[in-house]
DNA sequence: TCAATAGTTCAACATTAATTGTAATATTGG
DNA sequence: CCAATATTACAATTAATGTTGAACTATTGA
């Protein structure tokens, strides 16, 4: 994971149409969906679809695989799992100490390590 | 955690500039950051600091607290959290029995319950 | 009160993204 | 091969965002 790829995630799910899609994929699981059912399914016109399908897919956020005439897409969850590391690896770097009321739930390796610090 | 929430979350998070302050303000943990020393330290001019500081404490993503003349801003942690649960919470909803192979590390709790399925 | 410092707001301009209809591509079944 | 279906690519329009410098507000310390 790195920043322009963070950037690019974020991006992807920023509009109301890719967040539906990534949520959508999200409850389908393994199964996924073809485009026509997504589109169905939240009311979007299909060449709109395509749009916001190709940002997702550009990300990595889904992946698309094709059977026959359907294009059928899944959400990626390990990416997302990368998503959530990256931004919290560097979580009160260097100072544990100051991570005690910070960090809720040991969303923060260093203060887990540490012993939530203070 | 709703959606307008979710959304303005991931917009807060799509700019290089405001991506770098919220991992900078994750990694100060509590002490946090005054704006002039975020702004020297990502080498952002002091007005497009400020444009992009209004954005993440809109958002929720930061908070701000008045410390004389300067403005004391840090991350909120538990606000991400709540992001994560809004993604995941309907992973393979009513299906759990597809999720096998999708959910890597039991980031769903559906699958977490059924025992990874298949 | 005055000068200095910290931040924000404003207005102009530049850049980028979203939406729509139309046309193109690709697969299937007859 | 032809017609039908599924989906994507293109181009034009509209809308939203990012960036900058100059002006403004608020706080501090002399």
């Amino acid at each position: 994971m790195n920043k322009n790829t963070a950037i690019t995630i974020f991006e992807s799910l920023s509009s109301a149409v890719r967040l539906d899609v990534y949520r959508l994929l999200i409850k389908m699981g393994n199964e996924g969906m073809v485009a026509g059912e997504i589109a169905s399914t939240l009311n979007v016109p299909s060449t709109n679809l395509s749009f916001h399908l190709k940002g997702l897919t550009h990300s990595g956020l889904i992946n698309v695989e094709q059977e026959g005439r359907f294009q059928r897409y899944r959400a990626n969850l390990p990416l997302m799992l990368g998503l959530i590391a990256y931004l919290t690896d560097e979580c009160c770097a260097g100072k544990p100490e100051t991570c005690g009321e910070f960090s809720p739930e040991s969303i923060c390796s260093q203060c887990a390590d540490s012993g939530s610090g203070k």
